[in-house]
DNA sequence: TGCTATATCGAACGATTGATATATCACGAG
DNA sequence: CTCGTGATATATCAATCGTTCGATATAGCA
């Protein structure tokens, strides 16, 4: 660390409170968790809160931050490989539910309705969000560029994309039936199924057999 | 009405509260809205919420019961309908679209994360929306058995429809530049190419033209 | 004309909220 | 060994929360 007098644990202070808050914004919701909610959860008084984040908002902020830019910064190394659009959107698609699946409380977070994150915030989460579309309907145009997607409004077939990828943070139970690799490999055929023309669906996705 | 006393009007201060409410509720958020906020909306005094409605968890309740049920039935109705499997569930998925567009604010509460109602509530939550669930599920099934369903489980499938068509409750503008009958067009397709076998698609549905 | 039920109100309750101000503690630099 | 600084705790703030209260006004019934 680079400024003195630390006590050896503010990093890990810092984090436990960030994981604390992420675990009880994605149960409870933002607006019903209070501060002390926060505290009570990590054995320690509400003074670490302010003293790292400020405030309530500032806790919200770091989260977002943290791992909606990590989100946008896996889906963008995907998103630039170079291969066939086709699969590279499906790869896009199996790296964006992995991702949710491996940080479900976080992706919880960063997918709340923009209106209910202060005012203050609400112009960064859009801003993340919209890159996000973008890098979708990026990919669509490749492969539209080939002749080989649906027609239609690609932004309506990127939105959809986006809901099918994010409904699982909604259904998905790890101590359920399903194994998390079946449901995103599924989910990626569902997709590119949904998009692509037919003869256009690489074999390992279109389900059929 | 059949109890005397009315002073004419309870039925529109009822109803208006629970108008109110929706707006607030689909906006602002459940936790986020107080009872005060409410009272304020609709120009009376806090008093009347207690008397209609017991408590603040009554209010949603009965919001969740009015649009969640209406949904379910008008739902049921078209699932009964005796007609090809495929046209069926494009059917079903534009009357839930078209649905969902016209009760736009009832369909964000009624969408809410289960966890996020209150404990007493999450029992009749879970098991509607586990009957609409069942719904597009027996509609899967119905074309698995004509052998026109693509293969994976039907379970998935089923989440992904909700995802889908519940997704542009969260990105559908009024005042944006796509119709919405176009959406529920577009949405519709999606779905058909995604869970049937090409050759089952019907034309209208296609999008290739 | 009373009697009762409904509709509405304003004021108040105790609890909890986000936030702050002040204090104590631990430790590294000198 | 002292001193300062960052980490944590305690005490407290005003505001707001959901809820309850007693009161009043109005309507139909006897």
């Amino acid at each position: 660390m680079s400024s003195p007098g630390k006590r050896t644990t503010e990093l890990e202070t810092k984090d436990l409170l960030l994981e604390v808050a992420i675990d009880l914004f994605a149960t409870k919701g933002y607006a019903a968790t209070s501060i002390r909610d926060i505290a009570n959860g990590m054995g320690m008084s509400i003074s670490n809160i302010y003293h790292y984040y400020g405030n309530k908002e500032g806790i919200l902020l770091a989260i977002f931050e943290q791992s909606a830019v990590r989100l946008y910064e896996d889906l963008e190394r995907v998103a630039e490989l170079d291969m066939d659009p086709a699969e590279r959107l499906g790869l896009l698609v199996k790296t964006n539910l992995t991702h949710t699946g491996r940080f479900r409380n976080e992706a919880r977070i960063y997918t709340i309705e923009r209106e209910q994150y202060p005012p203050e915030a609400q112009e960064r989460v859009k801003r993340l969000q919209r890159q996000i579309l973008d890098m979708y309907v990026g990919q669509l145009r490749a492969i539209a560029a080939q002749g080989l997607l649906v027609h239609g409004d690609i932004t309506v077939l990127a939105f959809n994309i986006l809901g099918v990828v994010n409904w699982p943070l909604r259904w998905f139970r790890e101590d359920g039936p399903l194994a998390f690799d079946q449901v995103v490999e599924e989910i990626a055929g569902f997709v590119l199924r949904a998009c692509l023309r037919p003869e256009a669906v690489p074999e390992s996705y279109s389900a059929i057999i």
